[in-house]
DNA sequence: AAATGGTTTAACCATTTAGTTAAACTAATA
DNA sequence: TATTAGTTTAACTAAATGGTTAAACCATTT
């Protein structure tokens, strides 16, 4: 491993943690077990280091969620395959929605040095919605409404996870994690149950 | 207007705009009008003036919501007042929710500060549940999963702002605007829907 | 082996920031 | 009017922190 990526690493590490204003070069010098010069010596500013770190943020997800995209034509096989997916993705990195949207929150201009910008295939979505109402699959929803419902339900108990497992759970642990197994199979039958047309 | 609340009033508006250590007890003297030392005088510390903002984060809420939730008996109608009756508080505090859900990621231990731990009347509405339930009113469904369905797709949206007006909305601030202005009526519709009984 | 170019370090600097202090001010009271 | 208790301020301190510098180190080339 380079000195850089080792760096990169670290950085990724305590910046997701701790948030642009929490990190500390010193503590990211640490982590990575090297000297606070060296930091700056590869990445002149703590500015241009998160930058590096925070623009990389998403890029890993998009690439895979649109190849699947192209494959999947009907809403229920898209919902089906999505929310896994995407909540296993989550699970496996539980600090970054927090960060990124605590960063994006203090200061919304970073937006545009996100991936994510040229990201999200909202339109191929849009046409299976439509389809599917057109048939009477589905009640009528808006594309947005959808994909803000789905991603909320995924992130917020992952988020908000001190909250929930304070104030819900009373502090047990073990509750949250088997509450949050289910998760995945909860949000598919909530969102598929939310979209089917209405019977009155 | 006593300097004590004045205090308390600035420094409010920081730390729930700039986080705790985003926030500057200068910058919070500057809006309050007054000398730095004179926060010092009032609230020794940085720490103690924020425990004070930030344990009273919560109490606004609850007592109107236990109120009113003695006169509610039926689940349906508790959703029905609920989420306009949240909706129309996160609203007007937009920061609130970044804020305390930020600071507790940082240090979950502070969850045990606040208010809401004596809070949230679960068992009531886990009462409301199992009788529709049982009536076959509603799907069966976890109280908690209910719950946090609820709070996701309101908290969600508003919290995740900068980057739903950004990646969703392209960058057009009434597009949002017009989406949150019709959230409330959709997230009941979504909830009741969720909860429907299956009809196969 | 001397020179060279990239890498790493210890020591330092300048600025920011939480917190302190001592003195000045104000209003009530003896 | 003199005292006193509480309030406010300007000036200060100490520590933390982002960033710089000059020297040391190390591997490769001449």
């Amino acid at each position: 491993m380079t000195t850089e990526e080792n760096i990169i690493n670290a950085a990724k590490e305590v910046f997701v943690r701790k948030g642009f204003q929490g990190a500390k070069m010193q503590e990211i010098a640490n982590e990575a077990g090297i000297n606070k010069a060296l930091l700056h010596y590869y990445f002149r500013s703590k500015e241009k280091l998160f930058e590096q770190i925070f623009s990389g943020a998403f890029q890993q997800l998009i690439p895979a969620l649109s190849k699947k995209l192209d494959e999947i034509t009907d809403i229920e096989s898209f919902i089906r395959f999505f929310v896994p997916f995407y909540v296993d993705f989550i699970q496996k990195n539980p600090h970054l929605p927090q960060f990124v949207l605590h960063e994006l929150s203090q200061n919304p201009d970073r937006i545009r040095s996100l991936a994510a910008n040229q990201g999200f295939p909202l339109s191929k979505l849009s046409v299976m919605i439509d389809r599917a109402v057109a048939e009477k699959k589905i009640r009528p929803i808006e594309t947005h409404s959808l994909v803000i419902n789905i991603l909320g339900l995924i992130i917020f108990p992952i988020i908000a996870r001190p909250m929930i497992e304070g104030v819900i759970f009373n502090q047990n642990t073990k509750s949250y994690q088997n509450f949050m197994a289910k998760r995945s199979d909860e949000v598919v039958e909530t969102i598929l149950n939310s979209i089917k047309p209405q019977s009155n």
